[in-house]
DNA sequence: TTCCGAAGTGAACGATGTTTACATCATAAG
DNA sequence: CTTATGATGTAAACATCGTTCACTTCGGAA
């Protein structure tokens, strides 16, 4: 049963359990069959094992208990999110011009939207009940990762001439909470939300930009 | 054994299984035992039927499973929610000014973000992995309600002149994101929503407004 | 008073997470 | 080449979990 062994190229001997052992490498086996899984919240660790090949107690070879596994699966979670965030755009340079500021916001959005419509698994364990935890100890840099390409989006639509004002934390919180809000209610199969990918960022994106104009319209208040 | 027996003092004898029994309406005692848990979905039936004063199997005479407990629980905190809802404002009655109208909007989102904050667990619960299940099963009066509610918010805006248009499904699907999202970051401890209850719903539903606003800016793309 | 169905009991089954003592294999030292 | 050692996996056991089944017990109607 050759488990796809990745012999760690670049890795020299460093790694706590790296190499190929009896089974090869079988940290990184468990880890994959998690991902996989339909619903990696209830999966039951005997059945991981056994879908490896492999007693229930080996696996705590390599993870303290469930949790710890879940914690992991929920890491390599934060990191393809990272991934999705990075293809959206170039955090370091700026925008040309509004459209492309607009731009941006929307890709950024289509990402978030994407990455929980193409692993909705991951994003539930990711967001889901125990998400405070799992952020806290799995995600801090793919978090903060995050609220910066948010960020720098927002600051591109300043720069570009689109938002009145460089974004404060409010304006984060709150563009945040829509693309949130919108994945978490397309993940939750709410009719309105289930429209195509790329229409629901645009339109996200579209009504977080108006949501930071100035207030003074021609009713102001 | 004295079960700690309550008598059931006021209902009279209509409830499917109401009057007292042997323990006196252990179903009741079941539902605010998980009610009153930290922990709904992670609590066991077993500990569940234990702190109540009664049998593992005794449950079984009131719920078919687990998760059909979960589920009448599930219904409790959506007529909960909709009791918040009703408490916001009178679906009835339409705004008089624009400052109403957007009060409104602001009460609706300060009692959706506040019965997350007053009852984690069943907000957890309700919009949490099995979201989707437990709101096409447990919750299709109160959800409708909540639009008809949230509806009833923009539709006002537009009556007291701040919206342009009435509103139609996409600006009900952009404002439930927004205060649904804030909700969830709240709840994920996210550190930029933890401030005041009033301020969040204030500055969320200021800026759906502002979001409601027509695109025609001093930048019109 | 007798009977019957609803309500609760006790024991059991399989599955789960986790621990413990033991076996095995790869590798470096002698 | 042999051997010792530590990492890796196994087997069996434990407590807990959801669930079922045969049995008892109780309340109210005939």
């Amino acid at each position: 049963m050759p488990h796809a062994v990745t012999p760690a190229p670049s890795a020299p001997a460093r790694a706590p359990a790296a190499r190929g052992f009896h089974h090869g490498n079988l940290r990184q086996a468990l880890l994959d069959a998690a991902l996989a899984a339909a619903d990696i919240e209830g999966l039951s660790l005997r059945q991981l094992a056994a879908g490896v090949g492999v007693t229930p107690a080996a696996a705590y070879r390599h993870f303290a208990s469930r949790e710890d596994l879940l914690l992991e699966v929920a890491r390599v979670g934060f990191d393809r999110l990272h991934a999705f965030f990075a293809a959206a755009f170039d955090i370091e340079r700026p925008p040309h011009d509004a459209a492309e500021a607009q731009a941006r916001l929307q890709a950024l959005a289509r990402a978030y939207l994407g990455f929980a419509d193409a692993e909705p698994a991951l994003w539930r364990l990711m967001f889901g009940a125990q998400a405070a935890e799992y952020r806290s100890t799995a995600a801090p840099r793919a978090r903060r990762h995050g609220q910066d390409y948010l960020l720098a989006a927002l600051a591109g639509l300043h720069r570009a001439g689109v938002a009145p004002a460089p974004p404060d934390e409010r304006d984060a919180l709150f563009a945040w909470s829509a693309i949130h809000g919108a994945a978490a209610l397309r993940g939750g199969r709410v009719p309105g939300a289930m429209l195509p990918l790329d229409e629901l960022a645009c339109e996200v994106a579209r009504r977080v930009v108006r949501s930071m104009r100035l207030p003074a319209g021609p009713h102001g208040d």
